[in-house]
DNA sequence: TCTGGGGTCCTAGGACCC
DNA sequence: TCTGGGGTCCTAGGACCC
């Protein structure tokens, strides 16, 4: 999708429509809804922390992108409108593009919120003209339903097609073969291949290589000298457009997480209350998204970062999976415990890993139960996860203490409680 | 007043087991 | 009486992506 939370907000703002408008910053209070009309905070107005989400084009004219900082922004650009995000209306509009594309070629891989991956195999006309006819279907489709514009590159493979949907952008739509690669593919930095970065592009850049052709053209013993046996070996291969990874359609969640960067710094000290909320707030919230999407997980971590950055992050594996708060918090309370808390802070996060059905493990325990009443003495790598099974299902005692408030943690200058940790 | 939030995957060392 | 080889799991950090 084209800017596609800025493309949604221009949906309810037309009026926007053509000006520098920028998505990004924390969320005000909701006056805007009730006030659409009312004046809009310009950049240059802005106080705080964050970073740009979404930058329309016009925005985008002034140097302005994703994923810079709002002050660094409001230099650039001050008179540009700044809105808070709002999650909810571009998920809705994410599920409605979909269903747009799905009408039509139904074999999706999900890649977040504004990106997809199609198979167009069994699409009959994608063999008359390389796809061009039904790309376009494709994209009159999802503007018919959604009033947006998306970029669209056919493709003999995923790699391909993500480089070739972005060398149109917006509203573009580019088909591409083997063939094309010489031209089109191997003048372009080496950066726009997913899955080189900044790090990567930089250590090429020393290498002189700045161009996936200069890439293509470099020796496969070099690239696995540098960048080590497997990512080397993939440099070489996705240089020459090569790619045989297929479109997933469905693929399990491996960790659910919660985290915020806070206003100003805290102190685990002399802001122990308030850090001490806001942990206990994120467990719930974490707690709330597993039970949410069914999920129980074993691994708990945490994840601090700095003032100066840098960032640490701790955890640890239960013997059972849980979605129970309280259970969250005093694992990662006892993370919070390893961790060097002398530096102020400036974001706290926590995870959940290890992730398996909530509906399985009951399932499991079901059988289980059965199974321990046939089968005496069965020992495996499987006796650990019935029983794990069995006690997700009927929490024990420690899983009582009702309020995860009333845990004394985040207070790493005080002893453990007594039998809390071994 | 630099630098969000939610993810995935990979690497590497150590513990532990057979 | 000088130390194998293979495997899995756990943990921490980092690169990268949307």
């Amino acid at each position: 999708m084209d800017a596609f939370y800025a493309s949604v907000e221009l949906l309810r703002y037309p009026h926007l429509r053509g000006l520098p408008v920028v998505i990004g910053g924390r969320r005000r209070s909701p006056e805007r809804d009730s006030a659409p009309q009312a004046v809009l905070p310009r950049l240059r107005d802005y106080a705080g922390r964050g970073v740009i989400t979404t930058a329309t084009y016009e925005a985008r004219a002034f140097g302005v992108h994703s994923g810079m900082g709002l002050m660094k922004a409001a230099a650039l650009c001050p008179e540009a409108l700044l809105l808070p995000a709002d999650f909810d209306e571009y998920r809705r509009m994410s599920r409605m593009f979909k269903a747009a594309v799905a009408e039509i070629a139904p074999v999706i891989e999900d890649r977040g919120i504004d990106e997809i991956y199609i198979d167009l195999t069994d699409c009959d006309s994608v063999h008359d003209d390389g796809g061009r006819a039904l790309g376009a279907q494709l994209k009159a489709r999802v503007h018919e339903r959604c009033g947006l514009t998306c970029s669209v590159g056919i493709t003999p493979n995923k790699l391909l097609s993500k480089i070739a949907s972005e060398l149109d952008k917006p509203d573009g739509l580019t088909v591409l073969d083997t063939r094309d690669i010489g031209s089109r593919i191997w003048p372009l930095p080496a950066r726009r291949i997913n899955g080189i970065g900044p790090k990567a592009s930089a250590r090429l850049e020393a290498l002189g290589i700045r161009t996936i052709g200069e890439l293509a053209e470099a020796p496969p013993t070099l690239l696995i000298d540098q960048f080590g046996r497997s990512y080397g070996a993939w440099l070489h291969e996705a240089a020459h457009g090569r790619d045989d990874r297929p479109v997933v359609t469905y693929s399990e969640p491996r960790s659910i997480s919660r985290e915020t960067t806070f206003e100003h710094d805290l102190h685990p000290r002399r802001d122990r209350e308030r850090l001490s909320a806001i942990f206990t707030n994120l467990c719930e919230k974490v707690a709330d998204d597993l039970r949410r999407k069914g999920y129980v997980g074993r691994t708990i971590g945490i994840k601090l970062r700095y003032e100066d950055f840098t960032t640490v992050t701790r955890d640890q594996t239960l013997p059972e999976g849980t979605a129970e708060a309280t259970l969250i918090r005093a694992a990662a309370g006892r993370c919070l415990k390893r961790v060097p808390l002398e530096r102020k802070l400036r974001l706290l996060g926590v995870r959940v890993g290890a992730l398996s059905r909530a509906d399985q493990i009951a399932q499991l325990a079901k059988s289980s139960l059965n199974l321990e009443e046939s089968t005496a003495g069965y020992a495996s790598g499987a006796t650990r996860s019935r029983t794990a099974a069995l006690h997700a299902a009927e929490p024990g005692p420690a899983a009582q203490p009702a309020d995860a408030r009333q845990l004394p943690l985040f207070d790493a200058l005080k002893p453990p409680p007594t039998g809390s940790c071994g």
